[in-house]
DNA sequence: AGTTACCTTTACGTTAACGTCAACTTGAGC
DNA sequence: GCTCAAGTTGACGTTAACGTAAAGGTAACT
């Protein structure tokens, strides 16, 4: 942290606010392991580190990922790894989650295709409304 | 159904087996109205449609719809809307899944990108324990 | 000193999406 | 006629991911 470094700080209730989520929900994450906040007295002090966690933790919740699975994927960041045997295992991680994402990514691209002809559909019943 | 179409139907431990969930997963969706299948007696027998209705379902599950969401997109598929406030109504969900689908797309390859990152600092360490 | 605005912990409640018995029926094969 | 696999209907249990209320601390205005 040199002098360059903002080391910006926020309470609970500015993350919250930012990413619209319950200062309970946040609380959770911690219980659950994936925050570590810093503290001021009892009061909880966040970091921009933390703020980018729960940045990661919302977007795995948006691909439907559980806090199980978030939390697998934030590990991935830290190289803190010290044996050969703990990094094979990462890229296995790694490797697996390349295959779920692909999957996902040919699940929207049909599904994109099934909400155009959706509308087609849609557009031609209006059409016969009209006539 | 004309004397082509083969109309196949599938027991519920087919369709367990093929999807690989329990036959008290696709007992429940049935408890959730979303899926009626014929009967002989008491046993429950499934059509092409119904097995397609489940490919649905389980596409929304690996992509974090909720069933409610899942049973929306699939009253997508059939045109049974009689009126036009009906009509521009179903455009308004399309839409909505859109844009829901291309958020998903967005986060799916920044998570791609940073998957390569995670790899490559983890061959980094492995090359780093060799040398 | 009182009110307001946040913050805290503790703890019980809730909803979705099934799991897990238990007790029964039903058709196929021996 | 017996067994056995596969089906059925309840009905209660479970887990994840929070919601919600109770009871209280703290710092800043007024």
């Amino acid at each position: 942290m040199n002098e360059m470094t903002k080391a910006r700080t926020y309470s609970i209730s500015d993350l919250a606010r930012e990413f619209d989520i319950t200062t309970r929900t946040i609380r959770f994450y911690e219980e659950a392991g994936m925050l570590e906040p810093e503290r001021n007295g009892q009061t909880r002090i966040y970091s921009d580190e933390d703020r980018v966690k729960l940045k990661l933790i919302l977007r795995g919740k948006r691909l439907g990922f559980s806090l199980a699975e978030s939390r697998e994927l934030i590990e991935m960041y830290d190289p803190t790894s010290d044996n050969a045997k703990q990094l094979h295992a990462l890229r296995a991680k790694i490797q697996q989650s390349r295959v779920a994402l692909e999957q996902q990514l040919a699940d929207i691209q049909v599904m994109q295709n099934e909400l155009d002809a959706a509308e087609e559909r849609c557009q031609e019943a209006l059409r016969e409304l009209e006539s």
